[in-house]
DNA sequence: CCATTAATTGAACGGTGAGCAATTAAAAAA
DNA sequence: TTTTTTAATTGCTCACCGTTCAATTAATGG
């Protein structure tokens, strides 16, 4: 069992979010368990708890350590050069929660208590992905519309999500639909041209 | 105590739907038992294993109503007379969701177990939601373009889908936005325009 | 009225998140 | 160094969960 000598507190926040983090992968959020978490890291349950202070704030935790690792991946597609950053946008989009499946749906399974808000430290980490995508529409918007790429950017993300989730879920599948990728970049650019963004 | 003269078996069957949806509504997904429904219709737990084989097909058979209700409330919405029927369409898409919103995110976080396919009954049933928009796609498409009408409108649906999502979730709240219905009804009509629809 | 058949039960099993008194080790004081 | 104080860590307890299945109970056919 572990003691305290073993890890300080900053270290033993770190040793949970990485082990839970990898459990979270390896099993998806319906079977994830914070007691399995403790056994894999030789400490007890309620060491968990004093660190994290409850069972939501630990996946709130974890889910956001997804949403930076998320935000890399895009940041990585990027810098590989490319004439169409926008496809690459929406393709790494796609391929991040298709790689990381259990990760990626683990975000939109879970949901905090009713009545207690996500702690702004969470928040503020997060919003790293949109601020990308943020980013790289008003790269291409012309300067007239440049206030509107706040707006557009957060519809075109929940356009993409849209795609993205019925193409993990099996939903396109059963209906059909061979290219959800194309789909969705289809209607981004659309979206975009009626924006009036050149690219 | 339940006893087998009380019900035949599809009564059985329908009683237990009615129960487990009227507690997947008040409880949500997470909250959901197969206990506590049979504690409230007076059975015991084991019987509906034995008439539904296992939780997963429980809470499909479940989701699965709650499409058809979906697919209920779109054609209400349609049948009172508007000069815009795909703007009645999304609108009637987010206020199902936020109305049931207990039932609605319901049917996105189950998942059936790997391996385990929708059986065809309920997916079949579950396509009427689809056939409502795909119907409606294709009446304002050019007879030239009518052959897309059905990729169009699951697309679409993906589209209405992400953003109501987030805003259900409080992805949107969080970044500011208070105007999803209004975000997705303009990337829909952008879409049907770029296809050549006229309303 | 009995024998057969089938529906229904509920205890048992191995899990879960959560709370918390007891324990143990580190730190501070003597 | 030894003792006291403080704080981290434990793991038992509780009330649940889904799932299984031998035993029970009721309806049916002879």
């Amino acid at each position: 069992m572990g003691r305290r000598s073993d890890h300080s507190r900053a270290e033993l926040e770190a040793l949970i979010l990485e082990e839970g983090h990898r459990h979270m992968a390896e099993v998806g959020f319906a079977r994830f368990s914070a007691r399995e978490v403790a056994k894999r890291i030789g400490y007890a349950v309620g060491t968990l708890y004093n660190v994290f202070g409850s069972y939501d704030l630990l996946v709130a935790a974890i889910n956001t350590r997804t949403f930076e690792q998320w935000a890399q991946h895009l940041e990585n597609r990027l810098a590989d050069p490319s004439s169409d950053r926008i496809a690459t946008l929406v393709a790494g989009y796609f391929s991040f929660a298709s790689e990381q499946m259990n990760l990626w749906t683990a975000i939109y399974d879970h949901r905090l208590p009713a009545g207690m808000a996500m702690p702004d430290a969470l928040a503020q980490r997060r919003g790293a992905l949109t601020d990308v995508i943020v980013r790289e529409i008003a790269a291409i918007l012309p300067d007239e519309h440049l206030g509107e790429a706040q707006r557009l950017a957060r519809s075109l993300v929940a356009t993409v999500h849209g795609h993205c989730a019925f193409a993990l879920n099996g939903s396109f599948a059963l209906l059909g639909e061979t290219d959800p990728l194309g789909m969705a970049t289809a209607r981004v650019k659309e979206a975009l041209v009626a924006a009036g963004a050149r690219f």
